[in-house]
RNA sequence: GGAGGGGUAGCAAAGCUUGGCCAAAUGUGCAGCGUUCAGGGCGCUGUCCCUUUGUGGGUUCGUGGGUUCAAAUCCCACCCCCUCCACCA
């Protein structure tokens, strides 16, 4: 069988009959699923193929329930990728168009085809937005996911604005948004904020900004401003470090006359600060003159070669107990005789304690580092973080710092910068992580945003109803649960708007974009309106807050078309399952249960969240650098749909990341193949009339499957076979419901085909076609969420009706009576023979000729029995071969079912002789006189080989 | 530092919630046999060590203790590895 052909036959079908395009209906008990929808920046990987696989797992299944499932899709394009994309083709950048030809190249042969949809993506934006979106549809179809395709919209459409605009303008009126001043990386040119994908090099090495504690130190008629990342060791200060041959101003800043690099005074005009420089000086003439520390201890200033005068403030105070960089600089200080005499005067002052270290930790690092200058800068930079690490966490504050003494290092950094700006001696500065330059050219500096907009989540009563909607959530796996906990218990605010990209303007303050997970919180809730807005042919300029406010909250008067769309969201609404990678638990899930706890009443919050693990490739992970992503359309094209989705269910717990190998997938591949032959030949079985003339198969006409209504040879094998189903129908069900998916795929997969397999040996041609017509449709059907193109191949084949993904999942009742707890005994006790015999062959050491199996006799039953009556296995003393026997396996003898060994071996004296090839003679002990006959015991047969 | 996950045979990976049918599923690798058998595929068998004309014995599930008639599984301590800690989507 063509896996292409079948699949594609099966995803035309499905979208052709709108399979998967449910429509309200009161009669039926609604199902609302969602998984996020994807970024419409490029390809789609196996990451996002094993979140929808497991995702159209659950949709399917809950589908055969009976329950009328939405499970829609849309786009995302919010900020500034989509953007970026468009922008570097523009600008001609070799390499973003070579990864684009290549992605539009899986879809287009004509290679002048391929170059002009890529030249047009530098023209508009959108072309990137429309074509991508339009190759992911035909990416997620590729692998049957049964999602409803008619509602699809992107987050940069006038009606999403305007549902988003709405949800800011309902956050706004509850008190959810606030503005305050807010640090971002800014390109000096562009005159804007900038991303990661503005910034050179800006996605393998990420540039945040840092915020460093200013310090100010009273010189002359002013402040020298210092910088600092450890605002703790304030009492430890020794001296000030300029570097002579850099550039100085003297500048009045907000008022206050301040002294800092030349650069950075630039940057303070940037960071909220009204900034005008007074006069420039060189960092020489400041040497040898004291200012003053925040504390009002005159220290002196020294020259520091390492200061740069691109970072932070330029200057540098020195804290020689706790910084390596400070003593080794002191150090070398003190072999240069203009500074010797000053510097030598200064001892280090502790102020920390941290375990393991003398009271001056900077000088153990750097003997027991063996650090000899201010050039090994990479050693200096390792000793400094470990100390930082160190004290940060571990430290104790000392004496010196006096009414800090005694305090955590990590509480006195806080306590010590508040005391200080109190004062009015400590500011904040904010630097770049490292120096960046924008695409542009220009540089980036850390700037300030005087009024960036914030989601406020500690605003009154919010944090208090999210965690209530959490508590009530399902969970799956559960151990997320804690961490959703702590994610909401430190949650604070959170920049919800920047100044470019696509999205959505802010609806009070137009300037804004909607950050772009930010507006992706609540829009589960559109999914289940935007059908019936262009139904009713709204346009956006209607959706007016008043109308969103009618329709989702039920406020206000409304008009017929807002009724019938409010209807619509009360149908479908709440969520009910939300399934995504467990990456998005920080941020995405998080912000979702806010948006919906903030502005929804309760009855409307979600339902459950189930998660996915990571996807790697041959055990590494993957990434665009070490060029093994693995494309879903390489997948749908190379593995096949069907084959992926039981690889991908099979092999991993939702938990566990999943490992994406081509040898295990080949070998699952045979596996499945197995699968198909054995449906290939029920299929044709079931079709068959019965041979033996008894009774006639009667094809009831419509119905799915011919019905025996012959007396059913009770054959022990297929009440064995149905028996061992009826289980794995159950089962699989159940597994499903308890979110185990890959306890499901292995159930209704792998067990149920080695329990095929284990029939087929056995099985006559009769019992075969009684399997055929009684199991195949029914495995079919639970094999159906996990494999759905073949399942729908062989439903149909067998005639079932309409498509096998809208048959209903085998109720109980369906299975009723199978089980047969004395047949699987009976096998299992088969299967223990032949192992036994397995065992004995090779012991023998000659070519059998005919076997003899000799059953216990009565009186041996009886013995054997009173063995059994024992409590403990201790308790049974003798030495006899039965005793001994018994004893070793005493518990798992003690549940032993008993069978009619001479009746069961008898009957399968066929199978025996042909699967070892010699006539088999069954014996019971008391009638025979064969040497070996003592060593036959109830459930183990002697046997003996001739 | 905080939170979470994990250490099982050559490798990968189940099992641990609910202790005993666990020398431990499954796949892969390796070996043998078979197959109208070039290869591949398919089928069967074996794959911790020892032993064997009889279904046996020994030692294993990170390390060390403990509970129990019984521990991969429960408890305690220790060692090692991995992930996440945001404003990038």
């Amino acid at each position: 069988m063509d896996f292409k052909t079948v699949e594609a036959k099966w995803q035309n079908a499905w979208a052709e009959q709108k399979a998967f395009e449910p429509e309200t209906d009161p009669k039926r008990a609604k199902f609302f699923f969602t998984v996020p929808y994807p970024y419409v920046s490029g390809s789609l990987h196996v990451g996002h193929g094993r979140t929808y696989a497991v995702g159209d797992v659950f949709a399917r299944f809950k589908r055969m329930q009976g329950f009328n499932v939405l499970w829609p899709m849309a786009f995302h394009i919010t900020g500034t990728p989509v953007l970026a994309i468009s922008s570097k083709i523009a600008d001609g950048d070799a390499a973003t168009i070579q990864l684009h030809t290549d992605y539009v190249s899986v879809y287009e042969s004509n290679p002048a085809r391929v170059t002009q949809i890529v030249q047009s993506f530098g023209t508009d934006p959108w072309n990137v937005v429309n074509y991508y979106s339009g190759k992911l549809v035909h990416d997620f179809s590729r692998m049957g996911y049964s999602l409803d395709l008619s509602r699809q919209f992107t987050t940069g459409d006038a009606e999403y604005n305007r549902f988003v605009q709405w949800q800011f303008h309902t956050y706004k009126g509850n008190g959810f948004i606030t503005q305050a001043a807010y640090p971002i990386p800014y390109c000096v040119r562009d005159k804007n904020a900038v991303g990661e994908d503005d910034i050179k090099d800006g996605d393998s090495d990420p540039v945040s900004v840092q915020t460093f504690v200013g310090f100010k130190f009273a010189y002359e008629d002013g402040f020298l401003v210092s910088s600092t990342l450890r605002p703790d060791t304030v009492f430890g200060i020794t001296n000030m470090f300029v570097r002579p041959d850099a550039t100085y101003v003297k500048a009045s800043v907000d008022g206050q006359v301040l002294y800092v690099s030349q650069p950075f005074a630039e940057k303070m005009r940037l960071q909220n600060h009204d900034v005008k420089v007074l006069s420039d000086l060189k960092g020489a003439d400041l040497l040898g003159k004291n200012c003053t520390t925040p504390l009002g201890k005159t220290v002196p200033i020294l020259p520091g070669a390492f200061v740069e005068p691109d970072h932070a403030t330029g200057l540098v105070h020195s804290v020689p107990a706790h910084a390596p960089f400070d003593l080794v600089a002191l150090n070398e200080l003190k072999k240069d005789a203009k500074w010797k005499s000053i510097v030598e005067k200064i001892e280090p002052i502790p102020v920390i304690l941290a375990p393991g270290y003398s009271d001056v930790p900077a000088r153990d690092l750097v003997e027991r580092m063996k650090i000899a200058n201010l050039k090994e800068k990479g050693k200096l930079d390792k000793a400094t973080a470990e100390l930082y690490k160190k004290e940060f966490y571990e430290g104790t504050m000392l004496p010196n710092a006096k009414q800090f003494a005694g305090m955590k290092a990590s509480d006195a950094k806080e306590k010590m910068t508040e005391w200080l700006k109190t004062k009015g001696m400590a500011i904040d500065i904010f630097e770049t992580s490292r120096p960046a330059q924008c695409r542009c050219g220009g540089q980036v500096i850390a700037a300030v945003m005087a009024d960036q907009w914030f989601l406020n989540f500690n605003a009154a009563g919010w944090k208090e109803k999210a965690t209530r909607c959490l508590s009530q959530m399902e969970i799956f796996p559960p151990l997320y649960r804690k961490q959703f906990e702590d994610v909401f218990a430190w949650l604070d605010k959170r920049p919800c708007a920047r100044r470019r990209g696509l999205g959505t303007r802010l609806p009070f303050n137009e300037e804004w974009i909607v950050e772009s997970l930010s507006d992706s919180t609540l829009y589960m809730a559109f999914y289940t309106v935007v059908k019936k807005i262009r139904e009713e042919k709204i346009h956006a300029e209607k959706l007016t807050p008043a109308f969103f406010d009618y329709v989702f909250l039920g406020k206000g008067h409304a008009d017929a078309q807002a009724k019938a769309v409010r209807a619509e969201f009360l149908y479908w609404y709440p969520n009910d399952q939300r399934h995504t990678a467990v990456a998005h638990l920080t941020n995405h899930l998080s912000f979702f249960i806010f948006a919906h706890a903030g502005i929804l009443p309760p009855e409307q919050w979600p339902k459950a969240i189930t998660l996915n693990e990571m996807v790697v490739s041959e055990g590494t992970k993957m990434s665009k650098s070490k060029g093994n992503v693995v494309s879903l359309n390489d997948i749908a094209e190379n593995t096949g749909a069907d084959l992926f989705r039981l690889y991908a269910i099979t092999t991993a717990d939702l938990g566990a990341t999943l490992d994406f190998r081509a040898k295990d997938v080949d070998a699952l591949r045979r596996r499945l193949n197995k699968l198909f032959s054995i449906w290939d030949e029920w299929t044709v079985l079931a079709k068959e009339q019965e041979t033996n003339g008894k009774g006639k198969a009667k094809t009831v006409i419509g119905k799915s499957m011919t019905v025996t209504t012959d007396a059913t040879p009770e054959k022990p094998l297929v009440r064995w076979m149905q028996s061992k189903f009826g289980s794995i129908i159950e089962r699989s069900g159940t597994a499903i419901e308890k979110r185990a998916l890959r306890d499901y795929a292995q159930t209704a997969f792998f067990e149920a085909l080695n329990a095929a397999e284990h029939f087929a040996t056995r099985a006559t041609v009769e019992e075969k076609r009684h399997a055929a017509r009684t199991l195949l449709q029914p495995w079919v059907k639970i094999l159906c969420p996990l494999i759905p193109h073949a399942a729908e191949e062989y439903w149909e084949q067998s005639g079932g009706r309409g498509f096998a993904s809208h048959a209903p999942w085998p109720t109980p009742k369906s299975y009723d009576g199978w089980k047969d707890e004395k047949t699987e005994a009976a096998e299992d006790f088969l299967m223990s023979v032949v192992s036994d015999i397995r065992t004995i062959l090779p012991m023998v050491k000659k070519k059998p000729a005919k076997m003899t199996l000799i059953i216990a006799s009565a009186q041996k039953r009886r013995q054997y029995a009173d063995i059994l009556k024992a409590e403990t296995a201790d308790q049974i003393t003798g030495d006899s071969f039965m005793e001994n026997f018994v004893r070793k396996r005493f518990y798992e003898l003690k549940h032993a079912i008993a069978v009619d060994e001479t009746a069961i071996l008898t009957q399968s004296r066929a199978y025996l002789q042909t699967a070892f090839g010699v006539p088999f003679d069954i014996v019971e002990e008391d009638a025979t006189d064969n040497p070996r006959k003592e060593k036959a015991l109830p459930g183990k047969p002697a046997v003996y080989v001739e």
